[in-house]
DNA sequence: TATGAATGAGGCTTCATTCAT
DNA sequence: TATGAATGAAGCCTCATTCAT
């Protein structure tokens, strides 16, 4: 193995290890003491990789999260939906089913946005993590103008699907409130739905 | 001054003090010492009252919020309005402008949020405090009622709208994202109208 | 009730609650808010008639144990015993029959002796509380004279006599090391006698 | 300097430093803060070496009273004693002499004693600390056979010389209760010869 | 006598970060 | 790069004792 396969272990060590741990015990119950031992690390190493344990934790998120987006947007294209509203749906579906099948990363995702209002509108700084790939915004942006649809603001409505989803979900996936995601979800959906119906 | 006086005079001194100190500098932030020492309190008087730093905080929050929720409601009663929507996006407007007023109760209440997703749907949850009065949730329910609204479930209704008010706003009041309040306000207030919009 | 008896009770309460919570959970685990709290009495009146929690314990100590001892010498007097080792093996016996039935009581002094070898001849110090009664140590020292044994020095005698069973039966009752206090009695007690005999 | 001699150094300093305190002002009266400060430590480098007081405590009383035993018996065989009594009576001898002259390791070693009933046959415990080298039990217990000791249970007499010896020497030497050592020590040598005389 | 709120010293422990090797 | 011993600030919590009422 190369010196630099063994750098890159180290530091996936790391990252691998800590999303374990902030998953299974929250980030402020997680020493970095705990993160380097579990990684059969030294604790200078952390040092050498990351700023703190925040940093690592920032790393987390947008890795996963982008390419829990990419995912969803790569089986997009490989449905050959056309409805523009079906779209958006297909999207957000994707998302949150792969939330309800790891809550872990929802628990992650939640921590973090606990940590203050300014990330809250999560999803749409992930997308930006690789600026060569078409994100959701563009897709929303592009689809509102080709199905003509009448929004004064897209983007402010995109912004209020995205909060709004997330929001429910983290309450509904996790707690069941008011409703197990699968009951939520129609409510969710025509709300959706009717935010971007096209005039007729 | 009685010593009933005296008791809930420390007390207030450190509620008030930990206010001050959780919205300026955040609860991880406020020791337990900061706390004291500024309410001019010794240490073991804070145990006296308050079994940690989070309890307090919890009893600050729900004191605050029962409060906002309170005066919101009782404006609406001084302001005789007739139409149901109208009365909703009364009292979210009413909540939203005091939020504006005192953006530092908006973050505490936000770092609350921050604790885990059990809390998200606070807004319904503080109206519960007092029994006796209606709170929002049954000032809805008897709208959709009384207006002969057609919502499957107003209750999921009504934790959309929340979510929706809530998520959207700590971000447009405090990082004007995606735009300030004054012009977010329009998009929301719409977007709230046609979830409850009656079938004309 | 008079004012006496109210002062009593209250003190009495105090020695009651805090000889169960000692032996229950040790003198060092036991706080004097524990002791007033159980005994609903206000902390201040601790202090009113015990200089700490240590002066507490000691009386409650010496009250104890002079019991046991006052009991173990009335006991005596009932069975007519004329042999003098079989005298002193009668109170022995009765001793420890009586720490078998209340362990909490010898974990008690076992306690106490762990604060300072000062206390190390806790039972010899303990008959001295009643000037009146005969103890241990004048019927050990008359039976000596009495019964012609020759010892150069009974008082040192009675002494080792006393230091080996408590020493011994703190063990063996508490952990039945090196055997369970009923097979070890045979061994202690053979000890003993040898250590009085009678020259023949 | 090896890092590891700067490792033990610290240690070291920990132990030694421990030990001076413990037995100048008592264990309870000892804090961490005490000995690092007097260790010329950091408070955090304690944590890296102990759990707690207790367990230096636990290894400092070890180590001390192996040594203690280990000389003993090292003495013992340079002094070709050949009659088992008085090997016996040596040992003792030769440990009661070190307690005298070190009156603080009796101390710290009585005041073990307090934590429980469990280490009261201290000795007998220490001794085993090396498996290699024949300990005062096994001298014992083969003295007895080889000298033909008519003893039910050579064990049990044993506990009882030590219980004996320890508990009345704390007394005597601490506090000249009820004689002097060396006043003491023609009683007590002569009980132990009675406990173990060979039938002639 | 009796109360119990208030005190604040005292002690424990964790952990992010540094730095010499 | 990599290590991990050492640091010491930072925070937590308990509790004996006092004192005004």
């Amino acid at each position: 193995m190369g010196i630099n396969e063994v750098k890159e272990d180290k530091k996936n060590r790391l990252l691998d290890t800590a999303f374990k741990l902030f998953t299974e015990k929250g980030i402020k119950n997680t020493s970095i003491q705990d993160i380097v031992d579990n990684a059969n690390v030294a604790k200078g190493t952390f040092y050498l990789y990351f700023k703190d344990k925040y940093e690592l934790r920032d790393i987390l998120i947008a890795k996963k999260s982008h390419k829990l987006f990419s995912d969803a947007l790569t089986s997009l294209r490989k449905n050959y939906i056309s409805n523009f509203s079906d779209q958006i749906i297909f999207v957000i579906n994707y998302v949150i089913d792969e939330l309800v099948k790891f809550p872990l990363l929802l628990k992650l995702i939640s921590k973090d946005l606990s940590l203050g209002v300014q990330n809250s509108t999560v999803w749409k700084i992930y997308e930006k993590i690789d600026e060569n790939e078409e994100g959701i915004y563009d897709l929303f942006i592009k689809g509102v103008k080709d199905n003509n649809i009448q929004l004064k603001n897209p983007e402010v409505t995109l912004f209020m699907i995205i909060e709004l989803v997330s929001s429910t979900c983290f309450s509904s996936i996790l707690n069941n409130n008011p409703l197990p995601i699968n009951e939520f979800k129609p409510y969710l959906y025509e709300t959706i739905r009717n935010m971007i119906k096209t005039e007729d």
